[in-house]
DNA sequence: CTGTATCCCTCCTGATACTG
DNA sequence: CAGTATCAGGAGGGATACAG
């Protein structure tokens, strides 16, 4: 309802703001990108209960696309955010893990989920409200 | 590289996958739809600052279309993030602000901008490497 | 000043079938 | 088992013109 007061975290955001970065060239478009997507951030939440192996992940998310699994892993091995690993098995296996990085961006994920738990049922009500006037 | 240990925040998670939320009923979801919209924390940041008139945001955020900025705006206030209020003056002004829940979402996307400052370079550094095997 | 309405186009996503 | 190829549908987003 009233402007909040500016904080530490705030003003490194004012600070990226004004360190002239255009929309496409944005540090911070580049992560959120990452959690746009329908899939990358259920990967990352199967993949730091531990690594997982192709067709383990398919089981675990079975709603996704076998192309969309595919997909969605590559874009974040070329990130960063998790690596691949062919072992020469005899049908060959792949294993997917999370990388250091990937991992230091689970807990902000968790912040997310935690307020979303909090907050999810006043978004549905005041959706409904908004709904309900128009 | 390796899978890190199970901590806190991510048991919320583990608890929010298992309590048996569908896709398309996940609150994860209602959240993480918002940061995905091209401009919603763009927008968000802004009101943060303080209230703006629409005129005001869209020259704060020159990149975005009139559409754009309408429907995000609408977005939001439907959602509860922000509030819209119209002020009876000569030409009718708008004024947005952000909710108290607006505001208290906001150390989250603070905390994804931190760490994207911190991780940008690896990222593009990474992608460099893949892209070049590739 | 603050929107709506319309057109258009790209990208994301899913379904299916096929390969090493 | 892991991955690629192809096709089709729909949502997201931009440009422009118009309206209260």
């Amino acid at each position: 309802m009233t402007a909040t007061p500016m904080n530490e975290p705030i003003m490194d955001l004012v600070a990226a703001k004004e360190r002239g970065f255009t929309l496409d060239d944005c540090p911070v478009r580049d992560v959120l990108d990452k959690l746009s997507g329908k899939w990358a951030t259920l990967l990352l939440f199967e993949l730091h209960i531990g690594p997982k192996r192709f067709g383990v992940l398919r089981r675990s998310v079975p709603d996704i696309s076998q192309r969309m699994l595919t997909q969605t892993l590559r874009t974040l091995e070329r990130d960063g955010f998790i690596s691949r690993t062919v072992k020469p098995t005899k049908p060959p296996s792949v294993e997917y893990a999370l990388t250091d990085m990937g991992a230091s961006f689970m807990p902000l994920i968790a912040e997310i989920v935690a307020w979303a738990d909090q907050n999810h049922e006043q978004i549905r009500l005041m959706r409904r409200t908004f709904d309900a006037v128009e």
